[in-house]
DNA sequence: GGCCGAATCCCTCTTTCGGGGGATTATCAT
DNA sequence: ATGATAATCCCCCGAAAGAGGGATTCGGCC
């Protein structure tokens, strides 16, 4: 490392506050500073393209491109990539998405400063960082039966309100079908309905609400 | 208002980064200054007490008391107390309630620094700050017919996935009552079942999610 | 006193859900 | 080739949900 010519980061979130947060902390710091900002995934791309940085701190709900296909879009091009997925704890999924999709390192906004620094720093160096509440998560993750992508889909319409018959039309298979999805979905979440089965999968992050 | 005496600014957050965010920003101006931080709502109950800010800056979504209730703590012992909310866009309820609670501003979080530091000083001259998209969507909730009391706790136990016999174990009533209930629900929503109605609901703010 | 909204309870009837099975393809990795 | 998994379809059956009525009580408001 260089410390005449400090890491160029790229901040990525669509709240200003935390942007400017981010960027004082960031640039008090003689290692890094903040060269570049945007405020959705597909801004994160085209910057990121532009500028190259040598850290890329992101959030995952953000508009447009969720961070998740954002970061798998950078992680495509630039396999070198280092990205730090900052987010409120977003459920295991969303983590683990981020991860899979090329993520380097996972921090909560709660955490402080000397918590978030010493993150950048260890990617700007080519280590991960991973805390150790959040692989536990996983692991949890992992007790818990995955679902399948058409169980995923499923879920989805689900989360709309539609019935199994409507489902079925949309998707183009049988409702009896449909029927033993939601079965199986039912059992994996393990939950007792529809409704239930909606709201784990909103905190797990497996489905979103549209954004308001 | 004394130029040489800089306007008490309490800061209720909690994601470090914002709360650092909103420091450097307001500590930027010359008549303004962060004088105390809460991670949680019981911590804003409290250090507003002893703090006496001029003007209190309260996201909405936070821990141990939200923050719709540390609004309406505060207020009933402080009905001059200056509350600015600065959220995400959290549903037609929440911010209507919490102007219902006491505040006199409403932010959003996407809101660049010359929109939110007008909106300090207004409340620090005593006027009010409502966006006119904000005021809209109040407007718009109005259209959608209200929900009871009795109908957002039932709305509440739908999301947990509990059925209308449960549903009336628990509040003791009839599980004729629930289905009634549930029948205004979903007219009221207009929404065709029980999940849709959840996630609406959701969305709008009426009910949340238990944190992750 | 009369009105209205909220909350309660009741009945009928059809549709939808969800639990319990079982079975068949296609794919993919071993 | 063999096994595992995903995805599909099928049947039965009882319970739950939702649509469509109607009715009562209790408050507060005008």
């Amino acid at each position: 490392m260089k410390p005449n010519t400090p890491a160029k980061i790229l901040v990525v979130d669509d709240h200003y506050i935390v942007r400017a947060g981010l960027r004082g902390l960031i640039d008090q710091q003689p290692d890094m500073k903040v060269e570049g900002e945007a405020q959705n995934g597909e801004e994160a791309i085209r910057i990121f393209k532009e500028l190259n940085p040598d850290v890329t701190i992101m959030d995952l709900r953000i508009p447009v491109i969720s961070g998740v296909d954002a970061i798998r879009a950078i992680y495509r091009d630039h396999p070198d990539a280092r990205i730090l997925v900052l987010s409120s704890f977003d459920g295991d999924e969303d983590i683990h998405s981020a991860l899979e999709a090329g993520a380097s390192g996972y921090v909560l906004k709660h955490s402080s400063g000397d918590q978030i620094i010493p993150a950048i720093r260890a990617l700007m160096s080519g280590h991960r960082w991973i805390p150790p509440e959040i692989e536990k998560h996983l692991d949890a993750r992992n007790q818990g039966e995955t679902l399948t992508t058409r169980e995923r889909e499923i879920v989805g319409l689900l989360a709309q309100g539609e019935a199994n018959k409507q489902i079925a039309g949309l998707i183009g298979i049988t409702e009896e079908t449909v029927k033993s999805h939601v079965k199986n979905i039912l059992a994996k979440l393990k939950v007792r309905d529809r409704t239930e089965a909606v709201t784990v999968a909103l905190r797990r992050g497996i489905v979103h609400l549209p954004e308001v």
